[in-house]
DNA sequence: TTTTTTTAATAAAATAGTATAATAAACATT
DNA sequence: AATGTTTATTATACTATTTTATTAAAAAAA
């Protein structure tokens, strides 16, 4: 069967023009058409299987109904990200609902990193939800001024763009400050990532918020940067484990290194929390699971993903300009390694 | 700036035609332009920051270059599966280099279990990369006979499809023929998934074939359906530890699930590997930091989704309609929950 | 009966490119 | 000088759709 049918056939069969079959398909009921022919018209169509071309439709109405989702995370990140899934999964959910298609692209290393000023450029996509964007991306800040549609993930920083995220600092305050009430002083932080990223920033920014409330003094000697693999934290917990003065907890603004720094703790034989508490942050799949459940910050990667595609929808179909910005206060689960007692 | 610049706008500054403008920017050598107005057509298009409009070149050139990736599985397999963003960086890795889109989709349920369908018949892409297929999905099986490009991800088991995959029995058979070599007789399986899923079908076929290697009977009461998160492997396990004669070793087609049945086990006192072996499947970045680190089955994801890739492109460019599968093999990380001494 | 309005359908233009065939000018051949 | 060939360029057609303006026929109003 040949599958290459276009309205030009369909007219052909019916004995009608080309115009009258694309009022018919379109239910364009304000162009008059008779019963009849509309009837013969869609009998046909439905005979043929016909599907409209997207491609045309596309260049004639000058819209692609498609956005892109573009992740330009350090590899490491991408690679140890098991939060990608669950916002893929939201910014999914409601581009179907609302009929767009979603052309997806990681940009790993920078020779391509204006994919997506290509994209736009060729009209082949109407917005852009952007996953950990560099600060110093000429291209963007571009698109930006001249009013595209962009949103951007997890950059709550970023004052002239329109974001989905979460309260990093609050979240982060909020469970140091847990540590603090469990009578904790010496409490380490080991970052996500390093401080070139704006997470890790805020998440920072929180702990240091916290230790304040807490009339806790900074100390430099208690901070390591991570960088995305358990590895890290196996790492850099070996540097905080080796301190003359070792802390009684420890913040690890990620459990997927945090996994890595309870691996070396419970091999130098000390004991979580009783040694050493230990609280992370994302709250992956796994993290209820490990010896001890781990503590945590609950990282609502479904919500992120829904509000960014949300609100970049709103841009694209109001031509609404203003930066909005979609925080959602993330909650604390409390398990075990903590030193509650659940 | 006005940022809708066709070839038209060229062609008028330069005071040549529309077709002079294709031959220069397409370098198209063999239609012989004059140096002259070959540099004056490329420095306004430089200047003009042109971008040729993807959407006309595809009606007329019939082609779109852009490939369907669609996750056709159950939600929870969704959330908790670590994967995905490996093989979507396998996918994208390919994709880029070839010079084509990647368009994602999920179809979580039913109702738009055709949305493949749609997006070929409207001519929006040209191949399909298909995770997690059912096996009665007809609108798929046309597809297939009209001779679409489709490669699936996961599905060895299906003769008339090409697929990329490793070959799971042999990396299961592998691994519980380890826990057999340590002297275990009482040896219980957790699938990954239930049985209608292939994947779940072929490793617990890989189970069976070690057992019957090692002469040792297979007991149904020993196997048990876990299906995709930690919570199904920690149920599962306390389900296997009220056996009145309890197996001395588990092997769990799935390491996320074998994080919930590890916590169960020691939630009951028990040691790992000294009082239950165990061992898991698909290698996780976190495998290695739990407690024991997990023996279990490296799952390339990466490169599932580089040969996904290269294969549907082999095939969408030289019309190749020959069922092709790459099968690769699955090796075996051994870490401490086997009761190895590393 | 003539004019106006409504109904039903269509021709033609537009979208932004590519491809083919035609053409004029320059140059070479006999 | 007439003819053939090469070079450089362009007019026209084509892709599959939507949209606007037009038209013919039928119905209603004068």
């Amino acid at each position: 069967m040949n599958k290459n049918i276009s309205m030009k056939d369909i007219a052909r069969m019916a004995k009608v023009s080309r115009t009258t079959v694309s009022f018919v398909l379109n239910n364009r009921t304000e162009m008059k058409i008779s019963e009849a022919t509309r009837k013969k018209v869609l009998d046909i169509a439905r005979k043929l299987d016909y599907y409209p071309n997207a491609i045309a439709k596309s260049l004639v109405t000058r819209e692609t109904k498609t956005i892109g989702f573009f992740l330009g995370q350090d590899l490491r990140s991408v690679l140890s990200d098991v939060l990608i899934p669950q916002v893929l999964l939201g910014i999914n959910k409601v581009a179907l609902k609302k009929g767009y298609k979603i052309l997806l692209q990681y940009f790993e290393d920078s020779n391509n990193k204006s994919s997506y000023y290509h994209m736009v450029r060729e009209k082949r996509i109407e917005g852009i939800i952007l996953s950990s964007p560099r600060s110093d991306d000429e291209e963007l800040i571009k698109l930006k001024e001249e009013g595209f549609p962009i949103v951007l993930i997890g950059q709550a920083e970023k004052k002239s763009f329109s974001c989905s995220d979460i309260d990093n600092t609050e979240a982060a305050r909020k469970i140091v400050s847990h540590l603090i009430s469990h009578g904790h002083k010496r409490i380490a932080m080991v970052t996500n990532a390093p401080l070139n990223y704006t997470a890790s920033k805020l998440r920072l920014l929180g702990y240091r918020k916290a230790l304040e409330e807490g009339n806790i003094d900074f100390n430099d000697e208690l901070m390591a940067i991570g960088n995305f693999t358990p590895k890290s934290g196996f790492d850099v917990m070996k540097k905080l484990l080796s301190l003359k003065k070792i802390p009684t907890a420890v913040f690890v603004a990620s459990d997927v290194i945090a996994f890595g720094a309870m691996d070396y703790i419970k091999r130098k034989g000390m004991k979580i929390p009783d040694d050493m508490a230990l609280v992370g942050f994302d709250n992956t799949s796994l993290s209820g699971y490990v010896d001890p459940p781990l503590t945590t910050i609950n990282l609502p990667g479904f919500d992120i993903g829904v509000n960014a595609t949300s609100l970049l929808i709103d841009i694209m179909e109001d031509g609404n300009t203003s930066n909005k910005k979609i925080i959602l206060d993330a909650n604390m689960i409390i398990r075990r390694s903590c030193g509650c007692n659940l």
